[in-house]
DNA sequence: AATTGTGTTGAA
DNA sequence: TCAACACAATTG
């Protein structure tokens, strides 16, 4: 897809179009809204509507969201914008955004992913033998309608795509031409080759999960000694946490919050873990474990038991199949075998053995991409307090 | 408590 | 297929 900032400029100006809190009474808009912004009242418009009840002159909330112009675009309660596409009737959602119009790109990707070339799109689609565009196409074939989703629920779409083009050598220039299909693959082998290899993986603990660690609490509770010992959280990260990423026998990377909790003076995963807990179909009694590979790159991984007093449920469990690491896939005309690539850890041990944040290649850009995040869902809040 | 994203419905 | 709306489920 064409992210091009053109997009973002002409169109986050044009945002208060939709809006128009339609009341046929005289709609003064209330005093603080008129000491807005451009900004402040663009935002409002995507966010409930404040209208003036007529009849006493109190500000009342309009329970009607503003309609987004883009196809797939949502409004969400809270100002922000839901992207969604409908597939055999059913809605596959796409995430929410705090831009409409990057609400609307991702539709455009999932359009063009879940219904080819010529699907209807909100912006410019991806033309074939478009240089640039290619490598996007190609991007979107070599995986799933889900991972696809996957990414663009996680915003990282854009990120992946851009390590895709690194990793077959192909700039944003396309510099490398697909001609006979016969691209560079060196790198790509060479990367994941080294990666199938690194095999060597230090255990650093295990723990036996507990009813509330699958239960309702959405958090796993790591004990001190392991956490302080493997998982050491530098004092500013400590409330915040940071992100972990750990990949599973499967090669899915599955990433969690963790941090302290001061209330009960404990180390926890959070989000994500539940997923992991469904996915996993996890009992209570059940074995997590948790390892880092030994070479440079300190990758760390997650794997489970069942516990052994298999009652029926546990049963089902353990038939959780390892889907082979490597599989063919079918990319510019050729056969190529395909491992897992994301290999994205935001963390890092540090020279003080302690977790920092990363700064370098992917890490450093997904780190970004999460500040950007939250630092305008700050901005949101702030202007909405106006 | 705030936010996400699902259940549902009616219109296109 | 699609978006509007209400609100339950999930997250932080």
């Amino acid at each position: 897809m064409e992210g091009s900032s053109s997009i973002d400029q002409e169109s986050t100006t044009s945002n208060t179009l939709s809006i128009a809190p339609a009341t046929s009474s005289s709609t003064t808009l209330p005093a603080t809204t008129m000491t807005k912004s451009p900004e402040s009242l663009c935002r409002m418009g995507s966010g409930t509507s404040v209208i003036i009840d007529a009849e006493n002159g109190v500000e009342a909330e309009s329970r009607k969201l503003p309609s987004s112009r883009y196809k797939g675009v949502v409004p969400q309660p809270n100002g922000r914008w839901g992207a969604q596409i409908y597939e055999k009737h059913q809605r596959v959602w796409l995430g929410t955004f705090n831009d409409e119009n990057e609400a609307a790109r991702a539709y455009d990707v999932a359009a063009q992913r879940f219904r080819g070339h010529d699907a209807v799109t909100n912006f410019k689609p991806l033309r074939e033998n478009q240089e640039s565009d290619d490598v996007e196409i190609a991007f979107l074939k070599s995986h799933s309608k889900e991972e696809i989703v996957d990414m663009l629920r996680k915003h990282t779409y854009m990120y992946e795509l851009e390590q895709s083009k690194k990793l077959y050598g192909f700039t944003k220039d396309g510099m490398l031409k697909r001609k006979d299909g016969l691209i560079s693959m060196s790198s790509f082998f060479a990367n994941n080759i080294d990666k199938v290899n690194n095999k060597e993986r230090e255990q650093l603990f295990e723990k036996a999960v507990t009813p509330s660690d699958v239960g309702k609490l959405n958090r796993l509770v790591i004990p001190k000694q392991h956490a302080e010992k493997h998982f050491p959280l530098q004092n500013g990260n400590t409330s915040k946490g940071v992100l972990l990423n750990l990949e599973d026998l499967n090669g899915k990377v599955w990433r969690f919050r963790y941090s302290y909790w001061n209330s009960s003076q404990s180390y926890v995963l959070t989000k994500g873990w539940s997923r992991f807990v469904k996915e996993k179909n996890l009992k209570a009694g059940d074995i997590v474990s948790f390892q880092r590979s030994t070479s440079g790159d300190k990758q760390l991984y997650i794997d489970f038991k069942a516990s052994n007093v298999a009652d029926t449920s546990t049963v089902v469990a353990t038939n959780q199949v390892q889907i082979p690491q490597v599989q063919m896939v079918r990319l510019f005309g050729v056969n190529i075998c395909k491992v897992p690539t994301t290999v994205s850890n935001i963390v890092v041990i540090d020279n003080n053995n302690n977790m920092t944040s990363c700064n370098e290649g992917k890490r450093r850009m997904e780190m970004e991409l999460l500040r950007f995040e939250s630092c305008r869902k700050k901005q949101r809040v702030i202007i909405d307090a106006l």
